[in-house]
DNA sequence: CATTTCAGTGCACATACGTTCACTCAAATT
DNA sequence: AATTTGAGTGAACGTATGTGCACTGAAATG
């Protein structure tokens, strides 16, 4: 019948376009009934991406090359993140808390994304894990670049500066699950959980700030 | 046909628990090849096992409730963990390098216990999730409370002192991802990993010297 | 305007799945 | 010794899956 989706209007490319990102969608909205990225079939997403399952193969030759393009989005949502953060310019007193809120509004904002990462960084494939250990790796050492911009550890050698970073990285992922899990509407239960990732990030910069290269 | 399997020796309770032990070893197994537990199929834990496919009901009423009871024995290895680095009598000096170093080696003897739980605790299923995180907030209640016992820490409040045992805790997990993801024979990385992982927790403990309560 | 390209379709296939049911037959109970 | 119990069996069911193939028809190309 009709060969063509999603909206229907624009170019051939941007058509074909519209339908890849539907399908990362649907892959996505998916995984946020609770299941993992490797449990999902390919006739389930085109289901509900709203294709015919052949469809699928005009895309990706594979569940892992869409995983792979969902990681790769991932990481993208990252760097954007940094580059919102660093406009945001941040009061020198409660910076971190700041940072903090910040984060927790963009988690909550790209709430499949972060799902996804946290979710495969460890669950996943051996693919999937590596690329978004990569992904993670390039988000802190641009978080490293930006504590040095900033000036802040400028005693400190690069090899410690990317270990503090890579703590504070893992810290952050760690929070986000919490967000993630938190259900709606417990606010009491959320400055909880902000109140103690601000302490952990806070207790993280002290030991920086007191940390001797060995 | 013959109704008896696994070692057909001992009573029939022993052989039930043996069966039952052998689907949920059959479904680490599986979860070991890069799948996760929300993509694994009742026939194919059972087909893994030896065992035909009707015989899952007599252990389990869904997959769901093997999951949890793998959980449960996850916690206990964690809990095991512990009980075994209280034994090793640590030296005051160099003691978190020797934790570490046991850490690591019992991790390495668990592969696929920590798998499971480092691999489901973001990703599984909302159950499985939230008992997994019941069992890590244990965990992290029992070191807090070893802390205490070697007399670290005495001037923290036992909120701050869980706020910092948290950390830790979800450094250790994060290491453990690492340390399973490293390929055999790697001896060079392997020491890499070590090294980090020892600069973060005498990092964190540096923190939590200099940490006033608020 | 004629032709080519190709994203999306619809059908078919073999194969896998979860669950049901009636069954066996050794161990446990009486 | 006779009876009950129940872990494991094997065949059968309806339904889902991944992928191959010939197809359509609008957009892109000449």
């Amino acid at each position: 019948m009709r060969g063509t989706r999603h909206g229907d209007s624009g170019s051939r490319v941007e058509r074909k376009q519209r339908t890849r990102a539907a399908l990362l969608d649907a892959a996505l909205r998916l995984m946020a009934q609770g299941r993992s990225f490797t449990s999902l079939g390919l006739r389930e997403i085109t289901r509900e991406a709203g294709v015919v399952p052949t469809s699928f193969y005009r895309h990706f030759t594979d569940l892992d090359e869409l995983g792979l393009a969902l990681v790769e989005d991932g990481g993208l949502t990252l760097r954007r993140l940094l580059r919102e953060a660093r406009r945001a310019d941040l009061p020198a007193k409660d910076m971190i808390r700041r940072s903090v809120e910040i984060y927790r509004d963009y988690v909550d904002g790209h709430r499949l994304q972060f799902l996804f990462i946290t979710g495969e960084r460890s669950g996943g494939s051996l693919a999937i894990r590596a690329a978004i250990r990569s992904e993670i790796d390039h988000f802190t050492h641009e978080i490293a670049q930006d504590l040095r911009g900033l000036g802040l550890f400028a005693d400190l050698s690069s090899d410690s500066l990317r270990m503090i970073c890579s703590l504070v990285v893992t810290t952050m992922l760690t929070a986000a699950v919490d967000f993630l899990d938190l259900p709606p509407d417990q606010a009491r239960r959320e400055s909880e959980l902000i109140d103690n990732f601000v302490q952990q990030i806070r207790l993280i910069f002290l030991g920086a700030a007191h940390w001797r290269d060995a």
